[in-house]
DNA sequence: ACCGTGACGGCGA
DNA sequence: TTCGCCGCCACGG
């Protein structure tokens, strides 16, 4: 069965893509990015995220730097995968869920 | 084609 | 500073 994707969420995908390792960036900045005027639509776009987590969907956090959630959901469950996954690459946090600004990442 | 639903974000109270 | 409300817009039913 093919995996059927939507224009939009290519776009998400690949803007997504481009976040590297060690930095995250917003569902707000990734929406502006691709020229789309809502954060929500990005977020409807990860979580339905088929390929998680090449395509680094645990790189994309709310504009207030809290995890936001991850595999469809929000609960502790999928944040503490969430957060796993980002110290694996070097994410540093100020707290269990709030990453540090230095690791933010603007699309330059 | 219309309507309800969000892994959001900004603003006023 | 935290909380609630409302605008945003793609998607599935």
């Amino acid at each position: 069965m093919s995996v059927k994707l939507t224009d939009f969420q290519r776009k998400v995908y690949a803007a997504v893509s481009l976040i590297p390792q060690g930095k995250v960036s917003t569902y707000g900045l990734v929406a502006a990015y691709i020229g789309c005027g809502s954060a929500r639509a990005v977020g409807q776009a990860l979580k339905v995220n088929p390929f998680a987590p090449v395509v680094p969907c645990h790189r994309v956090v709310r504009s207030d730097l809290r995890l936001g959630g991850f595999c469809g959901s929000a609960d502790e469950k999928a944040l503490s995968q969430k957060r796993a996954l980002l110290l694996s690459e070097g994410v540093r946090f100020v707290d269990p869920d709030t990453v540090h600004p230095d690791c933010l990442y603007t699309f330059t």
